[in-house]
DNA sequence: GTCTATAGTCAGATAGAC
DNA sequence: GTCTATCTGACTATAGAC
């Protein structure tokens, strides 16, 4: 704790070594071996720093994410006093929940790419402890924002809002991961418009049109299909 | 090949059982022990009939991909017969490309919800060879549903296609993967409404609208941001 | 706090009998 | 085609010197 801060302490050295390991190969196909190496740490210094390979993934995870959180919580909060008694913009809105995850892939200071990747990852790799000390900090999150939406979409049922919001995760988690995924749909040199920069008002006009698109009264799941007929 | 079919095939045995523990534990975390321990078969009976794991790897997914894109591509195909000379309708052109996806989530007879909890953790996960050879056949369905939906939306620039198209694939990606991850954003009782039956129209008119979005034409980053300064 | 050395476990792959 | 038995290597974790 009273380090010099001459040398990048073992702990921090680790933290960023396993970071980038865990984000471009998996928890489980990542050792302890090829985290220390690249750490230019002793293979023990795990275990006596962390306690295990288990409690160093979630340490990993608690750097990064309580600050993104806080960020997203923050802009909310600022968007509620900046429009007290009015209605708060839903692109904001959006913005808000949207930007300190896409943020996090440019600021190198925040953790940049690397852990992005990583936390999208986290999405769908069932790392066990992982999403239960993730999930502490996001309900208060997911709970703020749903209120917020709600108050600015005073018209759509709580159903749809919930899938709605469901999409947006979804969308936000996997452009967070699957940054090498592009080429699969690109396949021409559209790679190009690949900047950060684009992606965030892209992303929020494409959700923000998603959410105020109309609320079909009954699902119209048979009314596509009068052609292969009803396959689902 | 001339097999009886009195019992499943130790191949088949092999597939479904690695199939099952791939998508729940990842494919670094399944050992080859794990599989044939499940599939009541012989541990050397995998590099007999596969030759190795990663090749394994290959041949599950190799099973259920093929069929699942070309139901995508028949789907479009009977779209373009069926509007000959008219505009092709935006939503139906959507449903061909993800209804068949989803679609593998309830019929057991494709594979079920294993598979595609499976397809949606390869897209976040750097399995290497998966990658190479699900992308070979992925770039034809790529390349045909681009074309039709520029003819759909002949007045949107190819750049926001491209962004549009991305999108539409992530959250595909995720609501595949993402089964268990709704009680992160629900946290109330809400699961009731997960019924498959009702994702599909929901995300089919939530697409649409996104894709329908109008283009702005100069990015609005920085109108975002008039509270918070620009911080992206 | 950091190291070496190693214990103990489990992985993928293979040889060879049947 | 299927089995047992085993090889070889890599892993996590720990004990103990410094």
């Amino acid at each position: 704790m009273v380090r010099p801060a001459m040398k990048r302490s073992t702990k921090q050295a680790i933290l960023d070594a396993a970071e980038e390991l865990f984000a471009d190969y998996g928890f489980a196909a990542t050792s302890l071996r090829a985290i220390t190496a690249a750490a230019q740490v002793n293979l023990a210094a795990v275990n006596y720093h962390f306690g295990s390979k288990e409690a160093l993934i979630d340490a990993v995870f608690a750097r990064r994410v309580e600050p993104m959180n806080r960020a997203r919580l923050e802009a909310l909060h600022e968007l509620q006093t900046a429009f007290v008694d009015a209605i708060v913009p839903l692109d904001r809105l959006i913005a808000a929940f949207v930007e300190p995850a896409l943020a996090l892939s440019h600021d190198r200071t925040l953790g940049g790419q690397r852990f992005v990747r990583l936390l999208g990852r986290s999405l769908t790799e069932p790392a066990g402890a992982v999403h239960d000390s993730l999930r502490g900090r996001y309900v208060e999150v997911s709970e703020q924002f749903k209120s917020a939406f709600a108050r600015t979409l005073p018209e759509l049922p709580a159903v749809e809002l919930y899938w709605r919001m469901h999409f947006m995760v979804g969308l936000l988690a996997y452009l967070m991961a699957g940054v090498d995924i592009m080429r699969l749909i690109a396949s021409s040199r559209m790679s190009a418009h690949s900047e950060y920069d684009a992606v965030l008002p892209r992303l929020v006009s494409f959700i923000e049109a998603g959410m105020r698109a109309p609320v079909n009264a009954d699902d119209t799941v048979s009314d596509l299909h009068p052609v292969s007929g009803a396959q689902l």
